[in-house]
DNA sequence: GTTAGGG
DNA sequence: CCCTAAC
């Protein structure tokens, strides 16, 4: 089918704050739409269209963002108005901890002829107020019929602010089909071009569905050298109260798991004044949970579920993914309140600060109020950005690195390029770019049943990384990284100067088809910021960390002595460091051993449990459950303690 | 904020 | 692990 989206192109690049849009219902879609349908066109020269739109955007915002930050503030063209001069701080790219930073410093060069067809496919006169939508039909290779019907949508409102939203939307005609979608929103808006604040607010989410239901996140990231700040400045009154409110506020990630902290743990802890990492977990994790968050789902969420087929498709999916991680689900099951969802960085320190840090009481109100008027003084950095929305149909026997390919040339489309995408499916990272999606067991007819267990795909070939790889076969702008760790393709800017910001080349990481998120990100070398969006859809899941024999060792021991009913005590006994593990947790861990002391050994999972500790399981078990029964009401129980353990042992 | 329990 | 009710 030829499937019609909008591209809701969001991401204005680095022409502003961005700011959650209105409800698409409120939002105008008005007289300074044009619409353009010209299916002749070939896809890839919409695409380029589009780009180039980006690439003259991205090259006059870098160009005086690098060289005249601050004197171009009063440009002549139209969108200077809206463009905010950066801090030098705010320049500086954050200080990300994450192995793509090696990625990022990659330039790939693009040829003359490729900027300029961008550049020319697009006038720029029509830079201002257009939207476009164009149908295309392309055929590749394969012979795949590629719908691409993209709508570009710029709005903005002199001096006020700028909307942008972009939707992308592709498929064939092809029978066996994996369907991604990507999606991804964001807006920006500028307040004036005083040497006041403004805000400016992402949104990260994307997810990618296949024909049959599958529905998967994908998370776009910026890099840690993309991870640059817009302050923003406008001319509002000073408003102290807020300016306070908001001060110190940082809010770089919805994550809340380890993976998130880690790498700015000792940012967070070489700063006194600042929570310690457990507190801001802590914060974290209330913010992860808190109503803010699921109150802010995203639109697009709903446009993509709303169709009678994207439904079905998704209720189909869930139907036969039991086996899978839910944390796919919640994003669904969030989108409820129909919102925006968006992850918010406010800064107003430096630029090196940790953007873990939680924005305590301004997070709510930000996030909530879009106070975006009323808070002076305040920088935000955008940590990650929405991709809009995209569609993209790939054949089953399309490579993974088709795959990656395909979401680069149309995301980079939308973002002007610096975009890597990376595939993880299962929780496996799919580096393999020769294989095809349906040896990567990323297929239509992909059995839940196989799910469970190791999928016949062939294993992950180390040599595919320093192996000889289809670079050759990639596109002219599609470059590969030669990063070990990672596979993607990068695409990047043309030439230094176009550059989407001084220096920061806008980089981001695409997960694609991420049933699970990815198991260890412990090296959060691995796996950048990314994740942090992943988590970025609202509640995402917790990465699942089995206790080790030591931890359970711990918890019985603890639980041995305070009983079964004070799992804050437990933890603060036994797992006081252990910031990943709540007093929740524990008792959920506990509640799982004694069930697992109870079943025979040849239905238990995971890691082993030395009878030695099942056993201590069961008898503290069965001490406090009659312990407790006994003392209700009455004094505390006794701690069971090695004496009294003994003794009932002994019974 | 904690607990307890179902999912 | 998540989510909630209940305290």
């Amino acid at each position: 089918m030829v499937s019609k989206k909008r591209l809701g192109y969001g991401f204005s690049g680095y022409r502003g704050p961005v700011i959650p849009r209105a409800p698409r219902s409120i939002r105008k879609r008005g007289p300074h739409k044009k619409l353009v349908e010209d299916s002749q066109l070939c896809a890839f020269e919409l695409l380029a269209a589009v780009a180039g739109k980006l690439l003259l955007e991205s090259e006059s915002s870098a160009s005086s963002n690098v060289a005249e930050a601050k004197s171009q503030l009063g440009s002549s063209r139209d969108r200077n108005e809206k463009r905010q001069p950066r801090d030098d701080k705010a320049l500086k790219s954050e200080s990300f901890d994450h192995g793509s930073c090696a990625e990022s410093a990659f330039v790939p060069k693009v040829s003359v002829e490729d900027r300029n067809l961008f550049n020319k496919g697009i006038p720029q006169a029509e830079n201002d107020q257009v939207v476009e939508q164009t149908a295309v039909h392309v055929s590749s290779d394969f012979q795949q019929k590629l719908d691409c019907d993209i709508k570009l949508g710029i709005s903005e409102e002199k001096s006020l602010d700028e909307n942008a939203t972009c939707k992308i939307e592709s498929s064939n005609f092809i029978g066996e089909s994996l369907n991604s979608k990507v999606e991804s929103g964001s807006e920006v808006q500028s307040q004036d071009d005083k040497n006041r604040i403004g805000h400016l607010s992402m949104a990260n989410t994307s997810t990618v569905n296949d024909s049959i239901g599958e529905y998967v996140n994908t998370n776009v990231l910026s890099n840690p050298e993309s991870s640059v700040k817009f302050p923003l400045y406008r001319d509002s009154k000073p408003d102290a109260l807020l300016k306070k409110c908001y001060n110190n506020v940082k809010v770089g990630t919805r994550d809340d798991d380890e993976n998130s902290f880690r790498c700015n743990k000792s940012s967070t802890k070489s700063r006194p004044l600042r929570p310690q990492p457990s507190i801001l977990r802590h914060r974290m994790r209330k913010m992860m949970t808190s109503k803010y968050w699921r109150a802010t789902p995203k639109l697009m969420d709903y446009e993509l579920y709303s169709t009678s087929e994207g439904m079905k498709t998704f209720y189909r999916y869930r139907k036969s993914m039991h086996a899978r991680e839910r944390c796919e689900q919640a994003p669904l099951k969030k989108r409820k309140l129909s919102d925006r969802s968006f992850s918010v960085a406010i800064d107003q320190e430096q630029s090196s600060d940790s953007i873990f840090n939680l924005p305590e009481k301004a997070s709510g109100a930000s996030i909530k109020g879009h106070a975006k008027a009323k808070d002076p003084n305040v920088t935000f950095s955008i940590k990650s950005f929405k991709v809009p929305e995209l569609y993209i149909d790939v054949p089953e026997t399309a490579t993974v690195g088709s795959l990656k390919r395909t979401v680069v040339d149309a995301v980079a489309a939308i973002l002007g390029g610096g975009i890597r995408v990376g595939v993880i499916y299962q929780g496996k990272k799919v580096r393999d770019d020769q294989r095809t999606l349906q040896q990567a067991g990323i297929s239509q007819c992909a059995n839940p049943d196989n799910l469970d267990r190791p999928s016949p795909r062939s294993p992950i070939s180390p040599m595919t990384h320093s192996g000889v790889s289809n670079a050759s076969l990639d596109p002219p702008l599609v470059t590969k990284s030669d990063n070990v760790d990672n596979n993607e393709y990068i695409l990047s800017p043309t030439t230094p100067d176009n550059k989407l910001t001084d220096g920061a080349v806008i980089n981001s990481k695409a997960l694609i088809p991420a049933p699970a998120p990815p198991m260890n990100v412990e090296p959060l070398a691995a796996i950048p910021a990314n994740l942090k969006h992943k988590r970025s859809e609202m509640s995402q899941r917790r990465t699942r960390r089995p206790f080790s024999v030591t931890e359970v060792e711990a918890l019985v021991e603890a639980v041995e002595t305070l009983g079964t009913g004070r799992w804050r005590d437990v933890k603060m006994r036994a797992f006081e460091d252990a910031d990943h593990r709540t007093y929740v947790d524990l008792k959920d861990k506990w509640k799982t051993l004694v069930h697992t002391a109870s079943i025979s050994p040849q239905q238990r999972r995971g890691e082993p449990v030395p009878h030695e500790l099942l056993d201590r399981v069961l008898s503290a078990h069965s001490y406090w459950s009659q312990h407790q029964s006994r003392q209700h009401g009455k004094h505390p129980a006794d701690p069971l303690n090695v004496d009294s353990r003994e003794g009932i042992l002994g019974a």
